[in-house]
DNA sequence: GACTCCCTAGAGTATATACTCTAATAATAC
DNA sequence: GTATTATTAGAGTATATACTCTAGGGAGTC
């Protein structure tokens, strides 16, 4: 693998276990056992490992967010991208941790950024519409449907803050993507009163499989695997 | 005023404006014309004065959050609540922008967060009981019930970081309280499919003065005063 | 072999940051 | 007044961080 590519994986790995703000380009160089010169050969500062890195997440999430079909939404289609977003935001964890300090350092960074959220917010909107074609849920009218949309993009993108700040006992006990995607139950629970009756067992169910456990503290109690 | 109250008085008035991570102790006595010397005469380290500026914030938002009648909720107590969280929330707005460093650099404030996170999330969970005891939302089991407060607690403090990140084009672009507070219009979306009819409207209409603006850009359009 | 291009090492630097130390001054107690 | 305590100034320090600069190695080409 090129070091350029090596850099890249590195700081992302780097990144998402101690936070970019933990995380120096010297200690990207020492993990590597390259030298700093050779890591600002490959790329001018560090802002521009953050947007290649932030560019990837992008392309990633607009790929799994990407709602062709002209056919109604089915609920393993839900279940597909409520999955597929959680996973992406996974391996991306680090982004949303400090993102309001990285916005203030990369004006690009924050116009991509914007774009990307109005994008999924869009993304959204269209899920539930296509649920209510699917008989799923209830139609809503555009204003609200926008302002649960915008509800369920700030659960999504804020669980693992919650969970790391007011879940987990102590800052070293580090989190599971399973205990991630809890955050699926979170975002079913909006949509509980929307339900329509003859999807509401089924969806209840499949919000089940989600439930956060009660021992958020130490060690994580095992859930249904997908 | 006492040099100890001044520091930390300016302290948090600097973390509100330019973010805890980018305000050193040296800004801070440089901005109040006291020597570095003089600053650590009155607070061992920085976290100490931070950890400080939390009990104030503690002490404010329990304040408001004490729910001692035994009588059932009305509309205007609805709405005290949620607008003494939000200016409780914009007062110590700095607090929640890097909560994950703050809590990771200080095991004190990690366990006194995840406490009051949890006090917070009662009150909630207590005010939809009471709402329902006063007929203005349907009474919900109590698991719905604390699975919806986890959700209004992630809108409100997430709330900001949402407008400062993807709402706002420009860093410079300052929020002012009365676009914080649009975040009591995503909370009450949440309430929206649980109102009883004979409050629909009103919740409705209250809602409706704290819509946010197609405006979130540059300048701050004018919304109906509280 | 010489030239070129891509890549790498590693010492070095300017700046920042949290914090310390000493000495001096103001306030208070007796 | 004198002793004591509380407060302050301000220079200084150890460490870190993002980044630079120069020198050179290795591989391919002619």
């Amino acid at each position: 693998m090129k070091t350029r590519d090596k850099i890249l994986l590195s700081s992302l790995e780097l990144f998402n276990e101690q936070g970019e703000r933990n995380v120096t380009t010297n200690h990207i160089a020492a993990y590597l056992a390259i030298s700093p010169g050779n890591l600002y050969y490959h790329f001018r500062n560090k802002s521009d490992i953050i947007y290649e890195i932030f560019q990837e997440y992008e392309k990633l999430v607009d790929f799994y967010l990407d709602i062709p079909e002209n056919r109604p939404m089915t609920l393993d289609d839900m279940t597909f991208y409520l999955e597929s977003v959680f996973d992406g935001l996974w391996s991306y964890r680090f982004f949303h941790r400090d993102l309001e300090y990285l916005l203030d350092r990369d004006q690009r960074l924050r116009h991509d950024y914007r774009e990307f959220t109005n994008r999924c917010l869009a993304s959204i909107s269209c899920i539930f519409e296509k649920l209510a074609d699917g008989g799923i849920i209830e139609p809503q009218p555009e204003s609200l449907r926008s302002a649960m949309s915008l509800n369920v993009w700030m659960i999504i993108t804020n669980w693992m803050a919650y969970l790391k700040t007011a879940h987990v006992a102590t800052a070293s006990a580090s989190l599971t993507i399973r205990e991630l995607k809890q955050g699926i139950y979170q975002v079913l629970t909006l949509e509980i009163p929307y339900l329509m009756p003859a999807y509401r067992e089924q969806v209840m169910s499949l919000r089940e499989q989600y439930r956060p456990t009660m021992s958020g503290h130490e060690e994580g109690a095992e859930m249904k695997e997908g």
